[in-house]
DNA sequence: TGCGTGTATGTAACCGTTCCCATTAAAAAT
DNA sequence: ATTTTTAATGGGAACGGTTACATACACGCA
């Protein structure tokens, strides 16, 4: 089976504290003794467990980020900034990413806590949570178990949970106010996936704005799943509808634009037939994007998402080695971005759908 | 601290071995003993330290994943394909992504060694990994440790060393070929970093293509960095050239859509006034690159790759339960995507560049 | 010479499990 | 009634590290 700390010791001819020592404090270890010790762990090729060392040291300086999945522009954004940040801090912390995307589709009898538990028994020295969405009973277990951790985008009113929020809210309230500011009056929201907190801030933030003018519909809003493909089924729906809204909000990036290939299908034109706003802001984030038809959006502060996440865990890793639990939380603001995907109303439709 | 199963035993009068037992052979523990032990567990909020039964064990049910950056769709579509093909199989794998881009990135003192090391530290059961190259240092290494593991996209002429790689060589080459057919006789290529494999086998693919016709020309290969960035500038170096190539060829999606960027900006239609031919196949893996200017490209079969990674890399656990030791490797076959963005040179051009 | 001091190393307990090997009591077989 | 089987459980030694404490020795100094 693989060396142990103990041959190392036995074929060097000390015992097994010395090499202990040499891994740890290599002050305390006698020059030609380090030296006999290094050539012979060069020679068995020796490791140490990371998993006896665990053990006895009930703590490890690895960081557990639990993603919803990997193939989206939005959680990449963040883990790389999240990367970034680990890598230019004097502590060598290792991160570890455990996917989540499969307990969701596959909708199979793993939990997230089951991803939770993974990382607390590997006894994880902080959480990053980057999540759509986290049920109560997960936070529960979390602040059970004395391990740090922070949330994005899932914070909820828990005063004991860190989290990294955006201001969903005001963003879509602003964006919704830019239309109507246009002359938009049939203006129709196609949420996310409604038990998520985050996308109901965003509906909110969307009706309340509208209600200011009366111009809130409720058979204007759609509830979609986030993704390009649902957008597209959406945008072909609401293409059938009499009259047509306007204007087209949208809770991301991704479904506008699946919206947008169902509209150039209909052959119609962006924004001189219809108007569009997403959210996400990805053309600002990758470069590629830039090539996709333009989209006025609300842009999220990604990188600085990642980096508030990864800053505030390891505030409270140190929090803790000081005995101290305090919770931090920052929600950062967004950036409206007119990209010119909508168009100002000259001759407002006098009347306007629904109700 | 947390709760141990010796808190558990004692709480339900019985010795750890029988807590033991109702994880592991519950048909071992009475009936009334076993309810007794449940109702513990639930009180105390008890989870068993993986850490602890790994050691005993000495083994884990993790797997590790290696992966040059974690913002890439080449690399997401693969990693999720062996999420999804692990999520699958009866055996309750976990997997631990590592990233490594701040290793090559921000050229830090770290080596990709070193994240191997925390890897086989963790004494993981089994590596994928997912690098754009990997150095035989490393791959020594590892064939050092008896860790069974699977290389993609890097898989050298080591006969020990499992690999799943794609038929670079021949798909630019036909790549090359499809042009030439089509009366392009002055063909630029752009290749990826040149010390990686990979890149080196698809323009080898490309250059021997054009050597059969005589129409290989050393002045017109260029080598990038792969992104799209350096697609861009690439492309605007190339664009003054004189005279222009009719034919660009680039060692991935992402620098031939760099390329249109300036193509575009420089007020040039494609494939009017310039073919372009890509490699990846993004827009067959990604959605919403459907709605990116088309660009005819050689399309990589990542969930292929993702399942078959995954899958030698479990054959080679089973296999080292049983005492064998056999390296499998696959080279998959790509296809070719005409998306439009090359067209036939009706004249073709008397004068060919250079030389 | 004797004593304190510092340096280098060894000894052994401990971390939280698993599992082999008793041990005990009850049930079955003789 | 005695022996054998079986079922249920406990005791304790691993697993591979860390670390407090003990030990041994060399050195300087009163």
């Amino acid at each position: 089976m693989s060396v142990t700390i103990n041959d190392v010791a036995r074929a060097a001819g000390v015992s097994k504290a010395t090499v202990s020592r040499y891994f740890n404090d290599i002050t305390r270890v006698n020059g030609e003794t380090a030296e006999r010790i290094r050539r012979v762990i060069g020679e068995l090729n020796y490791i140490p467990s990371a998993t006896a060392r665990n053990l006895v040291l009930r703590q490890t300086d690895k960081l557990g980020v639990l993603v919803s999945n990997v193939d989206s522009v939005y959680w990449n954004r963040i883990l790389k900034s999240v990367h970034n940040y680990i890598s230019q801090i004097p502590e060598p912390y290792e991160i570890f990413t455990l996917n989540c995307d499969n307990i969701i589709l596959n909708n199979t009898n793993k939990s997230i806590l089951d991803k939770i538990q993974v990382l607390v028994e590997q006894r994880v020295a902080g959480i990053m949570i980057a999540l759509w969405d986290l049920p109560q009973g997960d936070i529960d277990y979390l602040l059970g178990q004395d391990i740090p951790f922070v949330v994005v985008q899932s914070g909820s009113g828990d005063e004991r949970v860190s989290y990294v929020n955006v201001d969903n809210y005001r963003a879509t309230y602003e964006a919704a106010t830019y239309l109507m500011d246009l002359g938009h009056k049939n203006i129709a929201y196609v949420s996310g996936p409604t038990d998520a907190i985050y996308a109901n801030e965003r509906f909110e933030g969307f009706r309340d704005a509208l209600m200011t003018k009366r111009l809130y519909r409720r058979n204007l809003i759609v509830n979609g799943d986030n993704d390009y493909d649902d957008g597209y089924w959406r945008m072909r729906q609401i293409l059938t509808w009499k009259p047509k809204p306007t204007a087209i909000m949208f809770g991301s990036d991704l479904m506008a634009y699946g919206a947008i290939s169902a509209i150039r299908e209909a052959g119609l034109r962006i924004p001189d037939d219809i108007s569009l706003i997403g959210y996400d802001g990805l053309a600002e984030e990758v470069k590629i994007y830039e090539l996709l038809p333009p989209l006025t959006t609300v842009c999220q502060p990604m990188t600085q998402i990642g980096e508030k996440m990864a800053e505030i865990l390891l505030r409270r890793i140190r929090d803790k080695a000081l005995g101290k639990n305090k919770a931090y939380r920052v929600t950062l603001p967004t950036k409206f971005l007119d990209r010119g995907s909508c168009r100002a109303i000259e001759n407002p439709q006098a009347e306007i759908s629904g109700e």
